[in-house]
DNA sequence: GCCATAGTCAACCGTTCGGTTGAAGAAGCG
DNA sequence: CGCTTCTTCAACCGAACGGTTGACTATGGC
């Protein structure tokens, strides 16, 4: 895949056995084989999965004799946090500010969803700011 | 698409695309001409984005005369916000305590990464409390 | 060297995804 | 009413996804 960072984190955790994965690894690290024992999925579909998590940058693998532990890496979901936190803030920033409007407005003059949209800027996510 | 929650709002913003009319949309409603303006695909091919989007229940479109303006929910960001949190708090947790273990062990006994995996309960994101 | 264990690579298969074109709904306007 | 505008539905297409089976690589133990 050769997609952009944050499509690759958000489609990775896209999928319900790889959720699982995550919240298992959060507990410890784990072998392929332990990891895949649970579900009833042939090792290669977890090793698929795996390989899917690791481009995503939410896991690594390091080689201990024959096994691959598999290790959770924290540190990429604050890309996913910041991103989510940004519009949402932003989001309920705007209601706030409509809530102002509106109570400042005598009532015979309040209108219904006003309809605020305009050919905005267009904020690009690769220059957030 | 019969996925789940989670998975549904994952794999939505998991496309540029949306991301990008999300970012939009936390400026302000538009319709869907408005939104489908800047890119260079089909007025269908948005419509099919903002489907999606509001199959995860990012987005609700409400009517005004033949336009449909598009609004951003962002309270369903709460469920993601909630997923990463517990599991990004809980590896960092682990880390810290590993950490502790390090240090208060004699240097002379401290083994390579000790791989404390096991089969886990494994935690069910179904009943995730 | 030989064999068992752990994991990945490769090819294939059905389904889903993002896009297209073309037609159809829904609502306002002359 | 007929026409234009905004939006969605339907059918189709190629690419990607999640899964399988089968063969291969890598390491350790005897």
């Amino acid at each position: 895949m050769v997609a952009d960072p944050l499509s690759r984190v958000f489609s990775a955790l896209a999928d319900p056995t790889r959720r699982d994965i995550v919240a298992r690894l959060a507990v410890g690290d784990a072998t392929v084989n332990e990891l895949a024992a649970p579900y009833d999925v042939t090792v290669q579909a977890v090793s698929k999965h795996l390989k899917v998590l690791e481009d995503a940058g939410l896991v690594s693998r390091s080689r201990e004799a024959q096994r691959r532990p598999v290790h959770l890496e924290a540190n990429v979901f604050d890309l996913m946090t910041r991103w989510i936190e940004r519009y949402r803030q932003q989001a309920e920033e705007r209601y706030r500010r409509l809530d102002d409007v509106l109570r400042a407005m005598p009532d015979d003059v309040a209108p219904h969803p006003p309809t605020d949209a305009a050919p905005t800027p267009i904020p690009q996510e690769g220059t957030p700011s």
